[in-house]
DNA sequence: AGTATTACGCTACGACCCGTAGCGAAAGCA
DNA sequence: TGCTTTCGCTACGGGTCGTAGCGTAATACT
């Protein structure tokens, strides 16, 4: 989570009750206000602490709504459903459904738009959001090779650009479908979305 | 643009000169300041105007910067490289070099996450910059149907979907690897990219 | 028990930005 | 020359920020 400070064996304990209630908070006046309109001292009010002891562990807003919309996506898991179309539409579906979720579209979209200026916040994301759902393209990836679905990687550098593009390819089109577009990311459109990916991937060329 | 009044005829005349200085200025206060620290009494300042006029032209900041951003896609043209592929190579590589700009980078994302709260926004961010972005793919694609590198659209609604579904491939896969994976999207990704896109769309079956 | 150390709640504060009102001056039209 | 609208300027109340200071609460060490 926030910085820690991890040698620290006397004095009183952090309230992990506080940490939770705040980003909750966080999380629901994201969804009745927003980001721009999100103040550090209504989520203070709002978790029932007093607006210094946010300030204590968080740095500021940015650092406060990562933590908070990150939690979103800890359950993302990776579906075994027999073959890797099916997979990959278990698994882009699990990915549209929290984007579909008005806390995690008001931050997330937010928050990378300030990280373009701050490469501590890129960090932070890519370490508790970004990074969580790219696992999942590496592990459906396996377990294709292994299935025989996939070419299994010849050149090491070459597979982790190829697992780049992809994982570009997917959380990009979803969200951008989700809140570019406006329109839900439904099966209907998994589906599409699905079959054009694999016929790509499965006519791997030079 | 804004919301001019269509009718008046008498009084003096709004300074056009004044609405570039304002854009050009808020461009430039997007490449230092980024989206939160920039402030319409600095944009004013920047112009050489008064901030009673900017407020007098434009809502808020939302509205400014989409209308400052939406002018830096103004360039995106559609070449003819002669092949489908090299089509949108092209395409994509101007989009790719506008979204390399900081001041793209800053401003697109951040009034799109305004846009989730906010429909009228939403809609003009869609009028102003979307819509022009989309008009590309359909006239690559009625160009790649002319040639044969594409079936003609069979029902007209299962092509809007495809048109859609295409957009929301390559802006997001575009936009995610600059902004949240921050690499660059330059030609070699580009390349890859584009293969297998195209795999898919050509392998089109029910 | 007693002490040291850290976290907490609370209040107050200067600084900044917002968005608007009001005014006189300027720039075009009839 | 009038009429109309825009412009620049100043000023203002309202809100948020982020921090300082203080007394209190909770735990670890002796």
């Amino acid at each position: 989570m926030q910085s820690r400070t991890p040698a620290s064996r006397t004095g009183r304990p952090r309230s992990a009750a506080a940490d939770t209630a705040i980003l909750a908070a966080t999380r629901a006046a994201l969804v009745e206000l927003g980001w721009s309109k999100l103040t550090l001292g209504d989520v203070a009010t709002r978790a029932g602490v007093a607006k210094t002891t946010l300030y204590r562990r968080w740095a500021g807003k940015n650092e406060l709504v990562v933590d908070a919309v990150a939690e979103l996506f800890d359950e993302l898991t990776l579906p075994d459903r027999g073959s890797l179309a099916a997979d990959i539409e278990g698994v882009v579906l699990q990915f549209a459904t929290i984007l579909a979720r008005p806390e995690a579209r008001n931050g997330l979209m937010a928050v990378v738009a300030e990280s373009t200026r701050d490469d501590a916040l890129r960090e932070r994301i890519r370490a508790s959001i970004v990074d969580r759902q790219k696992r999942l393209v590496l592990a459906g990836r396996a377990r294709a090779q292994a299935r025989g679905e996939l070419p299994p990687e010849s050149d090491a550098e070459e597979a982790a650009r190829t697992v780049d593009l992809i994982f570009d390819m997917v959380a990009g089109a979803v969200v951008h479908r989700t809140l570019v577009s406006a329109e839900p990311a439904d099966e209907e459109w998994i589906h599409g979305f699905t079959r054009v990916l694999l016929s790509g991937l499965s006519a791997t060329g030079p």
